[in-house]
DNA sequence: CGTCAAATTGACAAGGTTCAAGGACCGTGG
DNA sequence: CCACGGTCCTTGAACCTTGTCAATTTGACG
């Protein structure tokens, strides 16, 4: 409720402005209305909940560092993460009703933010808003499949897959490498099995020669054949 | 693609007007322009594909009547529904892309619909609108919780409960029994189960006295009972 | 009455969970 | 520099939920 707002902070927003140009190629209105919201940077730490109306702001935020989740808590404490949120994410862009569906936003590492600039200031920022908002659907429903319909090892690559694609759109990748700030059982939360299970399968995928985790580096060995092996496509960034 | 634009039907439109009442009180305006719309009503039917595109028009469209689903195919045949689309629901309010995301519409019935009014028309129309892309929302999100942490039991109970909310909102509901043209493989599809364990599954549930399931007619016995059991709560429509 | 889709059943296999314990890693304080 | 405590990772064994396969029954309908 009451958190510190956090100092100020020097990040540049680097990865945002990555991942918004990627989306819809920024003008210079855009770059210039971000670079301003950039210095209104806030930090919010590790564990803490991050949402629009902890944070006392009634408009959109954009998230310049550190990972996220938005996550529903079950009454017997059962947790289901809905989705991630990455740098250059955006939160709030449509004002569902947090508070009506249980859902809460929990930081996985401390998060640098800042307030979304408004996209009236620039057609490029409208579009490339619209654009991250489609994305976002797109991974919903993306969760829904692989925790509907794909089985633990299937899930796992899906899952790395879909954080490869997010984290290069944002130049957060190294090649097919990146860094995942992510626990075992933060995965089981999200893919819907338990941090034992997580654990066995991942050991399978790395004696497969799929992935190679170690600490918090995922390096996907072969992505177009783990594509193949779960049905999917490389999807062309558009 | 290219299918039959089926012939002006009756339907009146009950269900859609009575869900958006709920949604927001419609005003004049409102109401003129839905009975106008209602009056190109086309219907579609069952095992038809349905979406703004195969029906040649960029417009959002609302149901009048009718079961469909959007749903994801993978490449060996595997299926998740999304989420179900019901008499009152719009599709298409955001422009999503459908074809990037490889989700279909299917229709389960024969489906009557028309293009929804523009929601410039009306005040009320536009906040009916919100309101219910904000409800389509949380369903997306209420599968995800479903199918990741729920087991069989619980998924069947916590997707009755949300299919009794929903038809009530069209004035479809009869107490607590409604009328569900689904088979219990479609319902498998839904929950991310086979056909096998919904079928055991509900046969425990009508033994438990908790479901009175015969054809395609639904009777839950205790709804608030239910709801405690799944650790939910029964929403106050908004 | 015949036909077809849907529901139901049984036996068995597989995937995932649970419980419990041990080990690795890391920051902190003495 | 080392001991300590906490968090996360790893492992084993038993158990349980759900899936698979294949056959039978039911029900709607022409």
């Amino acid at each position: 409720m009451n958190q510190r707002r956090g100092s100020l902070t020097k990040n540049d927003g680097t990865p945002a402005l990555h991942r918004l140009n990627a989306l819809a190629p920024l003008d210079d209105a855009a770059i210039m209305a971000l670079e301003i919201a950039f210095q209104r940077a806030r930090i919010i730490s590790q564990r803490r909940e991050l949402t629009p109306d902890s944070i006392n702001t009634r408009e959109p935020i954009l998230v310049l560092d550190g990972w996220a989740a938005r996550l529903r808590t079950l009454a017997d404490g059962r947790r289901q993460i809905l989705n991630f949120i990455l740098p250059g994410d955006l939160i709030g862009l449509y004002g569902y009703d947090q508070a009506s569906t249980a859902t809460t936003i929990t930081a996985f590492t401390p998060v640098t933010f800042c307030p979304a600039p408004n996209m009236s200031l620039s057609p490029a920022l409208e579009l490339a808003y619209a654009a991250s908002r489609a994305l976002e659907e797109a991974h919903v429903l993306a969760q829904i499949t692989r925790i509907g319909r794909l089985n633990a090892h299937e899930r796992i690559a899906d899952l790395m897959l879909e954080l490869l694609e997010r984290l290069s759109l944002a130049g957060l990748a190294n090649g097919n490498e990146f860094t995942m700030p992510l626990t075992q059982e933060i995965l089981a939360d999200a893919l819907g099995l338990t941090s034992v299970h997580i654990n066995r399968t991942l050991q399978l995928a790395r004696r497969e020669g799929e992935l190679e985790i170690s600490g918090k580096s995922v390096r996907i060995c072969d992505p177009e054949s783990l594509y193949r092996s779960i049905g999917r496509h490389h999807p062309a960034i558009d």
